[in-house]
DNA sequence: AGAATAGATTATAAGAATTACAAACAAAGA
DNA sequence: TCTTTGTTTGTAATTCTTATAATCTATTCT
């Protein structure tokens, strides 16, 4: 299920007949080589040069494939536009309240809270997700001086 | 900060200078009433009979001058709508991955994972977001079938 | 190889949620 | 009462995302 590298998510959509398309493959390469957590709009754009042609949908378009195919994951917060990331492992994000800088966080798993609701809620549970918000030391001492 | 009642979010208000009118009282009425976590949309077609002249405008306008209160929380998931809950006490949510329905989930505050994350990112830690991700019984039952 | 088929991309239009803005309104204070 | 501040309303504009149809590309079958 998690996609450490670039060539095992490439492996994962081939076992699906999912076509590899130049697109596809600098899409997926961008979100590998980023550490920001893009939107779709900023993969489009940073992707403009080599792709002049490429429409906004094929971005979205395959963005839905690579999430149908559980190689990638919409991180929708409060602003607007969703922001996709590679599932590579288990870790959360540390998002700032005033600049948006969004850090990555590695948790021991909540195993335990999935488990727990599981048994209160009846549920079958899949999935969970966490954020943790905060001031980043930046913006903080931005607003002590 | 956490606001139990319907009194105490309107003294919270008051405290800050923000007035309170009709529109706003039936807008907190109806989210301490409501379980479901309503969207803007359903908050406005519910409120629509008793001011039929109410704008949308209004709504949104309103739910983000409750959120810079701190009395009222706004819950993005993926399905482009946000949705808006009253801050009441420390509670998660389970929802179905099928048909969006969504349980309240009590759990032991996990303020060990904002005092680790605090120290491992350097950020001011204010809060956090966690939610579960499953399928209820009823969809689960379906399924089955 | 050539034809048929399935899948992908592109461009554009449409849709939905949210925000911006200006005008009209209401309340509080001097 | 007059002024000021804050609120609502209605509408237009913006933004993100999806739908659609046409074109293009790759794969498969004969």
């Amino acid at each position: 299920m998690a996609s450490a590298s670039l060539q095992e998510a490439v492996s994962v959509l081939k076992s699906t007949n999912v076509r590899m398309t130049p697109q596809r493959h600098a899409i997926l390469e961008f979100l590998h080589s980023s550490m920001s957590h893009p939107t779709a709009d900023d993969i489009y754009k940073s992707l403009e040069e080599r792709f002049p042609n490429m429409s906004v949908a094929t971005v979205y378009n395959n963005l839905r494939v690579f999430k149908d195919a559980g190689i990638v994951k919409e991180l929708t917060y409060g602003d607007s536009s969703s922001r996709f990331d590679c599932i590579t492992s288990d870790h959360y994000h540390v998002i700032c309240n005033d600049c948006g800088k969004i850090v990555d966080f590695h948790y021991p798993g909540l195993d335990e809270v999935e488990t727990l609701a599981e048994h209160v809620t009846g549920f079958e549970i899949e999935d969970h997700r966490l954020e943790i918000y905060g001031t980043c030391p930046a913006c903080t001492k931005m607003s002590k001086q």
